[in-house]
DNA sequence: CAAAAACCTGAAAGCGCTTACATATTATTC
DNA sequence: GAATAATATGTAAGCGCTTTCAGGTTTTTG
C-alpha cells in the first residue's frame, strides 16, 4: 500500500485563508481568540477544501487524544448496549471518542488489551464493576490513566464509582419475596469469578435471608456457566429435579436467566407465580413482556452512561470533579411474584 | 490539566539498549531486519522501562492508523454484538483497533459521525447493509477510505459485500410456510426507511407469495416502529383485532418481534402453531427457548465478523483481496410452524 | 583474496498538528 | 496624547514516532 499522507493539510487551509497555520488551529480550538472576520475566512477555506484535521497529529501535538476507553464483559447483554450508547452520545458532544473493548478471557490477553488502549492514548478508562486484576490497576497508575467504575457502587475499591448498589438492590428484592411470605428460596447464579456485581447480588440475597433466619439449601442453588436463557432453563431443571421441598421463590442473577427459568417452569408445568415466584435482575427489554411479566430490579443503564460521561468530561477539564450521588436501582414488581 | 507528554519514549529505550531509535522502531515493526543480539537488548530495555509506544506518533509518522471503523444501527440487537465481537477479535490479532459508532439519527449527525471517524484516520469502514446516504459514500471516496458492507449480499451497490442474501432467505422462509399449506399470510415489519435488509426481507416474502398467487392483505400487514418485543406484541394485536379471515401464518422481520408475537398470541389465547404459525429472522439467543421454539433464519453473525476481518486485513496488506463467497443464512425449522 | 553482495545500524528529515513566545495592532486610561 | 493594557496574528519549536539514505561490517563469490 502506498504510504499516502493527507491530501489536504492545515497549511493548505491557512494559505487559502491568508492566515498562518496557527490561526487555523486557533479558529478551531479557541475560536474566541480569533477575530470574526478571520474566523469566517478560515471556515470558508475549510469548507472549500473539505479539510478534515488529522487526529493523530492533533493528539501528538497536544498530548490529548480525546479518546476514552471502556472495557465491558460482553456485548450480548442489552444493558451494556444501552450504557455504551448513552456514554458514547454524551462523550461525543464533548468531542471525545469512545474506544470499546470486550473483556478478554485470559489474564495475558487482558493485559495486552489494556496495553493497546494505553497505546491509543486513552485519557480515561471506564470499567464495569470494580473486580479487576491488580495488574490492570497497576498499569493504569503507572501510565496515569484515570478510571471510573460503573455498574457497581464501590463497596470494594476506593476509586471513583458511578453506579448503584447491587448488594442493597438484592436485599430489597429478597425482602419483597420475604414480605410475600416465602420461606423456601432457590437461586440460579451465573459465573461468579471476577464478577463482583453478581457476587454482591448473591451476597445481598443471602444476607437478607440470614436476617430472616433462612438460608438456601445447596441443592436449591444452581451455579450455571452462562448468563443467557439456556442457563436459566438448565438451572430450573436442576433445582426442580427433586420432587419434595421445592423452593417457592427463585432468585436469578439476571433477567436472561430468569427468562429461561420462567420458560422452563412453564415447560415443567410449574405455575408461576402461584407455585413458584421468580425474580430477575436488570430489567431487559423482554422482561415486562414475559408471561407472567418478570418482577425484577431496574438498572439505570442509560443514566449511568450519561453520568459517567459527564463526570469524565468535568474531570478531564478541571482535574477534579464531584461524583454524582449513587443511582437508584428500583424494584419493579410485576406478575412473576405472589404469595406462596 | 498539565499537558504531560509521555514519561518514556522510544529514545529512552534506545539509549538504554545502546542503539539508535531507528533500531528500536525496526525491532518492533520489522524484527527480521535486526540482529538477534540487538533485538534481545531492545526487548529487554522495553520491558525494563515498561515502554508503551505512542499510537498517535506511530500513526502520524507511518500514515497508518491501524484503526477500522464500524457503523452499526444499534447495540440492542444481539447479533450485532456477536458480529462486533468476532470482528474485533480477529482484527486485534492483526493489531488493528475497532472504532465503533452507533448510527446517528439525522443526516446532519451522521455526516459528522463519519467525519469524526475519518479524523481518527480509519483505514476502512464496515457498514451494516448497503443503504446509506450518498453523502457518506461520497465522503469515503473523497478521503479514499475503503469500505465493506456486511449483513447484506450486495443486491444494490457494487461495493464489496460480505454477508448473506436477505431476499433469498426470506423467500425460503416463506416457501416453508407455503409448503406447509398456508394461504393466508400476515406480516409484522419494523422501520423500513434506510434499512435495506428489512426491505429485502419484506420483498422476498412478497415475491414468494406472488409466485404462489398470493398476497398479504393490507390489514394483515402491521408496520411497527421499533425492532423490539413490544412491537411484536402490538403488531399481533393489530392484526388479530379483526375477528374473521385471520392469517394462519405470520412472518416477522426479526426474532424480537416474533418473540413479541408469540407472547401476545399466548395472551390472546391463539394456539401457536396449531392456529397460527409464526416465523422470525435472525435466530437470537432466546429463539430456541421460546414456547414453542421459534422457526427462523439463522444469521451467521460470527462468521460474517470473521470474514470481514480477514478480508480487510488482506485488502489493507495487499491493496486487493478476493471476496469470500456469500455466506449462508439457514432456515431453522422449530416448533412455531405447522400445517394450518 | 579482492570485489560484489548481503546484512545491520545510525543520522536526520519529516508526518500535521499545537502552543509558547514575540510582535504588531487597536482600545483604554489618566 | 503618551503610557498601558488588551487583542489579534505570526514564527518556530517541538510532540514521538517511521523511513529513506548512507555508511560500515560481514558474508559470499569467482
Amino acid at each position: 500500500m502506498p504510504r499516502v499522507h493527507q491530501p489536504t493539510r492545515q497549511a493548505d487551509v491557512a494559505r487559502r485563508a491568508w492566515v498562518s497555520s496557527a490561526t487555523v488551529s486557533r479558529a478551531l480550538n479557541e475560536p474566541e481568540l480569533v477575530s470574526p472576520k478571520v474566523r469566517a475566512r478560515v471556515d470558508r477555506a475549510i469548507r472549500d477544501l473539505q479539510w478534515i484535521p488529522n487526529g493523530a497529529a492533533k493528539a501528538l501535538a497536544s498530548a490529548r487524544s480525546r479518546i476514552i476507553g471502556i472495557l465491558i464483559p460482553t456485548l450480548g447483554h442489552q444493558n451494556f448496549g444501552v450504557l455504551i450508547d448513552a456514554l458514547q452520545r454524551e462523550l461525543g458532544q464533548a468531542h471525545y471518542t469512545l474506544l470499546l473493548g470486550c473483556l478478554e478471557t485470559t489474564a495475558e490477553l487482558r493485559a495486552q488489551q489494556a496495553r493497546k488502549m494505553i497505546e491509543r492514548g486513552i485519557e480515561c478508562l471506564v470499567l464495569i464493576g470494580e473486580a479487576h486484576p491488580p495488574a490492570l490497576y497497576a498499569m493504569l497508575r503507572a501510565y496515569r490513566v484515570p478510571y471510573v467504575v460503573t455498574y457497581a457502587a464501590g463497596r470494594g475499591t476506593k476509586g471513583p464509582c458511578i453506579g448503584f448498589d447491587n448488594y442493597a438492590a438484592a436485599v430489597q428484592l429478597t425482602r419483597h419475596l420475604l414480605d410475600l411470605g416465602h420461606r423456601r428460596f432457590g437461586m440460579i447464579a451465573h459465573m461468579v469469578s471476577g464478577n463482583d456485581r453478581i457476587q454482591q447480588r448473591i451476597a445481598g440475597v443471602k444476607a437478607a435471608l440470614t436476617r430472616a433466619d433462612l438460608a438456601i439449601r445447596p441443592e436449591h442453588f444452581a451455579h450455571v456457566d452462562s448468563r443467557y436463557v439456556a442457563s436459566g432453563r438448565e438451572g430450573l431443571r436442576r433445582i426442580f429435579s427433586a420432587k419434595r421441598d421445592r423452593p417457592t421463590a427463585l432468585v436469578c442473577t439476571n433477567d436472561y436467566i430468569a427468562t429461561g427459568a420462567i420458560i422452563e417452569a412453564k415447560a415443567l408445568q410449574i405455575p408461576v407465580p402461584r407455585v413458584l415466584s421468580i425474580v430477575g435482575f436488570d430489567d431487559t427489554d423482554m422482561s415486562a413482556h414475559l408471561e407472567p411479566p418478570l418482577t425484577t430490579v431496574h438498572v439505570p443503564s442509560r443514566e449511568m452512561g450519561e453520568a459517567v460521561a459527564r463526570y469524565i468530561i468535568a474531570y478531564l477539564a478541571t482535574g477534579k470533579a464531584p461524583l454524582p450521588p449513587p443511582l437508584e436501582a428500583r424494584l419493579i414488581v410485576r406478575g412473576s411474584t405472589a404469595r406462596p
